[in-house]
DNA sequence: CGTTCGCTTGAGGCCGTTCAAGCGACGTGG
DNA sequence: CCACGTCGCTTGAACGGCCTCAAGCGAACG
């Protein structure tokens, strides 16, 4: 494990310069959790912020009466809650391990340091920043003006223009999470994704085997995803 | 109207120096806007933001039936789209004159010269996008994990921080949105908003007199926005 | 005085949740 | 090797919150 290639890989820190890199390994400390085990809670004290070394780990929001909305699954090279430490002080949600994982914790004070230095990596954080916001604004959109066939039919589009495969059936994606999961990322339980799933298997849309989707249909896909009713 | 004040007034460009102030409103030109005017549509190229000098614009999502989600309304001071001048190139949303309406725009080119100068404005801006990440972050989990009248009483408890005044009776606070934009903005439908702000009054958490609304019982109005039932 | 507008109220229906049961795959222990 | 429990997922029935559609109502205004 070379934890400069890692932290370089990040698309925030390709910016900074070898000694600038150091500093951040030098400032980082390793921290390994177990599986299920919790990372931060909503209303925690930010301190710092996380970068996955390795492993798998789910942010999420939780009703009081205790069901879950997945914000997002992070994996290896990506950065967690690093919007906490500007403003406001505390985590604004859950964080816990799916695997068995190591995270790399950056300190706040000494980030925001190498902030003021480095001009360049401000606004590679303003662009990540931005590209969240982005992703949060869809979110709002499709919980508060869409189905939940349509959200999972954009889930399964974006899944297959990250990692989709083209087969003579169609484009085949690999769901990387359980249906328990995806179907907390769509706010919605998994029953209710169960059908969502057999309506478009019933339009020939997709087809499922295990935990490979094949797209049969997109364009029909990309119609659902935009709202037109099943 | 003193433009160099009012740009000072956002708390984004605090730390400017004078010097760049002038450049700002070198660079920027003033647009009006009449009442129901379009002023962007999700998806137009965004070669700069705004800020608002006067009047009140309503930014907002739309579905394909043409049902609408109320992201954000901004008056004087505010600046309105700054997060799309970074990474895509598109405005994730649509913005709206809800009266006539004078805006500063601002080009993007000129503002990343700027901001590259100004490490502190960069901060700034890191600080108002975590604060409206955070903004975001609560919409998802109301529209995801709770009912409307827990949304409609977070939305009274948030306006009772902001301008309430403290009478015999509770704590009172203006509206100064109509019912229809308000149940646009918690995700619902006016009908329901109406029923909603019904049973709040039953329960005498609330009294309503024209568009200012009296909190009678904050520990209730509180229980239910944290999600217990009606 | 009639029209429009913002809002409220009622009836009906739909989507999604809840609760309950069933199913195959898998691992464990007898 | 089989019985048994667990787990992830699916399916069905019933319920409930919210939306749709329609009507009514008071205030503002020409």
């Amino acid at each position: 494990m070379n934890l400069n290639v890692l932290i370089r890989e990040n698309p925030l820190f390709l910016s900074l310069t070898r000694k600038q890199l150091e500093n951040i390994n030098h400032i980082a400390l390793i921290k390994k959790y177990k599986k299920e085990e919790l990372i931060f809670s909503e209303g925690d004290l930010a301190k710092g912020f996380y970068l996955v070394i390795s492993g798998r780990i789910k942010v999420y929001k939780l009703s009081s009466s205790g069901k879950e909305f997945i914000l997002d699954i992070f994996t290896t090279g990506q950065t967690i809650a690093e919007a906490a430490i500007f403003s406001g002080e505390t985590f604004p949600a859950y964080a816990e391990a799916l695997t068995d994982s190591q995270l790399l914790y950056i300190p706040k004070a000494e980030f925001l340091r190498l902030l003021k230095e480095s001009p360049d990596l401000s606004l590679k954080m303003l662009s990540s920043f931005s590209q969240r916001l982005r992703k949060f604004s869809v979110a709002i959109e499709e919980l508060s003006l869409k189905e939940v066939t349509s959200r999972l039919a954009r889930y399964i589009l974006e899944l297959s223009k990250q990692s989709g495969l083209r087969t003579p059936k169609g484009i085949e994606c690999k769901l990387n999470l359980t249906k328990e999961q995806l179907a907390k990322s769509l706010g919605t339980i998994s029953e209710t994704l169960s059908r969502s799933l057999k309506k478009l298997k019933e339009k020939k849309a997709i087809s499922i085997q295990a935990n490979k989707i094949t797209i049969l249909n997109l364009k029909f896909l990309e119609s659902i995803s935009s709202g037109s009713k099943i």
